[in-house]
DNA sequence: GTCAACATGATGGATGAA
DNA sequence: TTCATCCATCATGTTGAC
């Protein structure tokens, strides 16, 4: 049976996935579909219709967990799996590690770092798989624990009822180990093997999968922007943006449903039925994009309206980004210590320096690029010139450089940039999180622009931690140096399997690092490229792992953000239209759990 | 080839005066 | 309501030092 999302020990409300279905009526057939878009199976959901009732959706949702509860648990007893009876939790060792191998490119595969998991099969083994190979080699003991030790090359080979045994042990059925070895011969390798079996299994499920999938996802997309390029023309035939009835403006305070100190300004919200999970989503772009770009935005994410929030309200620097998420929006909760939210108590040191003319008490934007020293020298002797009270055409000139590259005062008429070690401080990063590993300042510049605020990210995602006490799957998109990641760690959310696609190595190289540094008990698995994550390989990862919890990430805004003067095509330039791929895995994510749900 | 420094501006929303 | 002005903006391409 497949694996349900929900964790069993903290069930979700309707109302965790929104009103959509208390509004949508009454109506038996919508009410089915509410529930299995939710993921459940059909039959059950018919089942605990009948037995609850049509208008209590919070017990029918009690009576479809329990069923499913006395359906895992059946199961779990047939395959006498010791552990969890959430599947979820009882992940055999192949499915986190050869089957990742035996779906993904060598090519695309960063890494994986295989920490023992508590998912395995048997409690006492524990599988360390290391640098996309599956060769099996050997077992050793350690401490008690029975730890399979894989290398790119297999080593001599055990006789063959031991390769029999080991192999089942690690997760392949008996009769699939037995007619590999019939196939391949009495000579061959546990690699043969295991590459005999794992084509196998990836033939069978080519087979079911492609034939049913692919057309339905494409014909989605095609949907999708025929129906937006048609809400487009009819906006340009409407004229002035005031006669344009759905056009999204941004919010003046940008605080989205509410900061920490402005809470419950939108108490509740209603969420269209397409949008409500599982899996939750949480999409992140510039807020001041091209013209109409959070229009198709919010089109394509199921019309759900942005949250444009402004992360001055977070912290000392402000960052206007707009979020499309299904999260719950109820009871959300700040990072603690709050960080510093004014220049000068991030930096207390340049108060002393700081001439009374300057009002600054926030940074603007923290940019991917910084002022040169060339320029600092230029605002010293401007200012040197003048004494303690410069004439207003130099008091401008100073301000709008300061402004536009976010200049402190670290000495008398002296202005200097942020360092990035401060960058990091300012969006919620741990101290030289970007430091080393062979990243120059430039990167290190680079990738922290392009990152989240993590004290903002983390107070919207602060609601799953109730939802999710005992951890998390993920799959990060665009996940740059990580800043989901480090945002659900500090909230203190365990992370049980992190997919995460990020193109720049240097980027994955900075969250490994922080991966391992933060001792993670969890799975990371590194892919490179969003365009080359297919349904097939989502497939194999939701089946890996059990299904997502949270597909997070934020697209390239290169072609939509306001610095760009040379390629700001909007949502269709080069890099920018990766956001397409980020909604078509999602629909794709969701299509796959509640085909297998 | 890599890295840092440097020069470069259009866009769109906010604001306020007419 | 219209218009001018102000302002901020997850950036890009070229150059030169090494």
């Amino acid at each position: 049976m497949a694996a349900k999302t929900f964790p069993k020990q903290a069930k979700p409300t309707c109302s965790m996935f929104s009103m959509a279905a208390s509004s949508a009526g009454p109506s038996n057939s919508n009410l089915v579909q509410h529930f299995i878009n939710m993921g459940f199976h059909e039959r059950l959901v018919t089942k605990a219709i009948i037995e609850s009732g049509e208008s209590n959706t919070d017990m029918i949702l009690e009576t479809i967990l329990t069923y499913s509860v006395l359906e895992d648990s059946q199961q779990v007893d047939q395959n006498t799996c010791h552990g969890s009876s959430n599947q979820q939790q009882c992940v055999h060792d192949d499915e986190l590690s050869s089957d990742y191998d035996d779906s993904l490119d060598d090519s695309e595969i960063d890494d994986f770092v295989c920490l023992p998991n508590g998912m395995s099969q048997s409690p006492n083994i524990v599988t360390i798989c290391k640098f996309h190979f599956y060769a099996f080699a050997e077992i050793v003991k350690i401490s008690g624990i029975d730890i399979y030790l894989v290398q790119e090359n297999g080593n001599s080979l055990p006789d063959n009822e031991n390769v029999l045994l080991s192999l089942a042990s690690m997760g392949y059925a008996v009769e699939e180990v037995s007619e590999a070895m019939e196939r391949c011969g009495p000579d061959a390798s546990v690699v043969d093997l295991i590459e005999f079996i794992t084509a196998a299994q990836m033939a069978k499920t080519e087979a079911v999968f492609f034939e049913e999938e692919k057309p339905k996802i494409f014909v989605n997309m095609e949907l999708k922007r025929k129906q937006n390029q048609e809400a487009l023309e009819r906006n340009k035939k409407k004229g002035p943006l005031a006669e344009q009835d759905d056009v999204i403006r941004l919010p003046n305070p940008m605080i989205g449903f509410g900061v920490p100190s402005i809470c419950s300004v939108v108490a509740y919200r209603t969420l269209p039925e397409a949008a409500i999970g599982p899996p939750f989503f949480y999409y992140e772009n510039v807020a001041l994009a091209t013209k109409g770009d959070w229009e198709t935005i919010s089109r394509f994410l199921y019309e759900i309206t942005p949250e444009f929030v402004d992360s001055k309200y977070f912290c000392a620097a402000a960052r206007k980004r707009g979020y499309v998420h299904n999260l719950p929006i109820n009871n959300r909760f700040p990072l603690l210590p709050l960080p510093p939210r004014t220049i000068h108590e991030a930096f207390p040191l340049t108060k002393k320096w700081w001439p009374e003319w300057d009002k600054r008490t926030k940074f603007n934007c923290l940019k991917t690029t910084y002022g040169s020293p060339k320029l600092t020298e230029m605002v010293r002797k401007a200012v040197e010139k003048c004494g303690d009270n410069p004439p207003d055409h130099v008091k401008k000139y100073v301000l709008e450089e300061c402004r536009r590259w976010n200049l402190v005062w670290v000495g008398k008429n002296k202005v200097a940039t942020l360092e990035p070690d401060e960058v990091e401080m300012i969006l919620g990063f741990p101290r030289n999180h970007t430091r080393g590993g062979g990243l120059s300042r430039t990167d290190r510049f680079k990738s922290l622009g392009n990152s989240f605020q993590v004290d903002t990210v983390a107070y919207h995602l602060s609601v799953l931690k109730n939802i999710y006490p005992d951890g998390m799957n993920v799959l990060s998109l665009f996940s740059g140096i990580g800043g989901a990641e480090v945002a659900l760690h500090k909230l203190r959310i365990p992370l049980k399997n992190v997919v995460s696609v990020e193109l720049s190595e240097a980027n994955r190289d900075i969250m490994k690092s922080w991966w391992q540094q933060t001792d993670q008990k969890g799975n990371l698995v590194h892919l490179a490229d969003v365009q080359k994550l297919d349904p097939h390989k989502l497939d194999k990862l939701i089946k890996s792992v059990g299904g997502f919890d949270l597909i997070i990430g934020g697209s390239p805004c290169n072609n939509m953000a306001g610095s760009n003067r040379v390629n700001r095509d909007g949502l269709e330039g080069e890099q920018s239209s990766l956001f397409y791929d980020y909604f078509r895995i999602l629909e794709t994510v969701k299509i796959i759990m509640n085909r297998r749900n």
